[in-house]
DNA sequence: GTCTATAAGAAGATAGAC
DNA sequence: GTCTATCTTCTTATAGAC
């Protein structure tokens, strides 16, 4: 990795540790190893290395879209995979999707961001909303609304549906995020939740 | 409200928008209506205001424990309140303490700035956790238990009818506090949990 | 208790040698 | 591209008059 984007890179771990005005240009020109006003070759100032992530992090962005079919604009293509699916697999999916946010390097340092920065700055309040509440819920909600025509999930308001299914992701998630330690109490806790809420609305199989 | 406690206000107003270092003294003192070195007779320093609002932060919510009964160490006490209630009365309470949390003018301040430092700062990453998660879920548990025992909500795994009744208003909480425009959306939504919650659990009445 | 003036220091950023 | 030296600006905090 050249010195670029080790600038990045470390700076994306002090921001979301400390938010961007906790952090100095020595700082991060330290962990880099280099001296700060080396830093200033390879970006105008402080600031352009904040910029530089948000870009970065919106290239990802789209293209971990695509990739999880998550927040995507086709849930019928994806009804098919949770289609007759066992327990175990909805769980399996459940809990990959859930350790793919907690853990995914560059995701889960920018969500931090966006948590210490959301009250600061609109822009980044709408993305957050975005990413971890309205995205996920509405393809959620597309998806089960699909397996309620297929007479596979039991007919009952969407939006409550959704909104049981996805929030205890969510704020185990933030859990997580504050707490590294508990993943495991979380996990346990996720999988007795996937298996619950198929019982209770997956009754119609 | 005198002078040292107008300083305390509009500090915890500037720190629960932008974060500690986000804020200068001569901002504080701007917002009160003095000169940045006439603060210094109030406070040592400008940590001693934020020492302050822990300080009195605290205070209040041991009060506020007594007085909402959340994370109270007895809720078989409060057990009889919801006993045999209607959905109708179970919803005004749900909603009743979700507009507290949300609303209340020291609370909600505090819990911003638990939301930005908590990341930073491991004392308010435990109070964030102890608060907003593991002090109304041991309570609900606990008050979820009894109800079972007396028959009155079916039996199932305690811990994951909590998360699933619990999460929804978390979800929401943080949603609004981040877009204070979504509150109605935000408790309709509440309320049609509290009601198909009911509906589930509530079988055995 | 509030003010003006100012010290002390931190942090961002630039100049110029290598 | 990295360094040392330095400038500038901003922020905290103090001194001392009123």
């Amino acid at each position: 990795m050249d010195t670029k984007h080790r600038i990045l890179d470390e700076a994306l771990t002090l921001f979301s540790q400390k938010g961007y005005a906790n952090v100095y240009v020595g700082e991060i020109a330290e962990k880099v190893g280099i001296k700060a006003p080396s830093l200033y070759k390879h970006y105008k100032n402080k600031q352009a290395i904040f910029d530089a992530i948000i870009d970065e992090m919106n290239k990802r962005y789209e293209a971990q879209a695509g990739m999880l079919n998550i927040n995507g604009m086709n849930p019928s293509v994806d009804a098919s995979v949770y289609s007759n699916i066992s327990d175990d697999r909805l769980v399996e999916i459940g809990i990959g999707l859930f350790l793919y946010f907690l853990h995914d390097d560059y995701t889960c340092r920018f969500r931090k961001i966006l948590t210490i920065e959301q009250f600061h700055n609109q822009e980044f309040s709408k993305i957050y909303s975005s990413q971890y509440v309205d995205g996920p819920i509405s393809y959620q909600k597309m998806l089960f609304q699909l397996l309620m025509a297929n007479g596979e999930f039991i007919s009952a308001d969407v939006d409550v549906m959704t909104l049981q299914f996805y929030a205890p992701i969510y704020m185990l998630l933030t859990l997580c995020d504050r707490e590294p330690d508990r993943e495991a109490e979380a996990l346990k806790l996720l999988e007795k939740h996937f298996r619950q809420f198929s019982k209770i609305y997956g009754g119609a199989q």
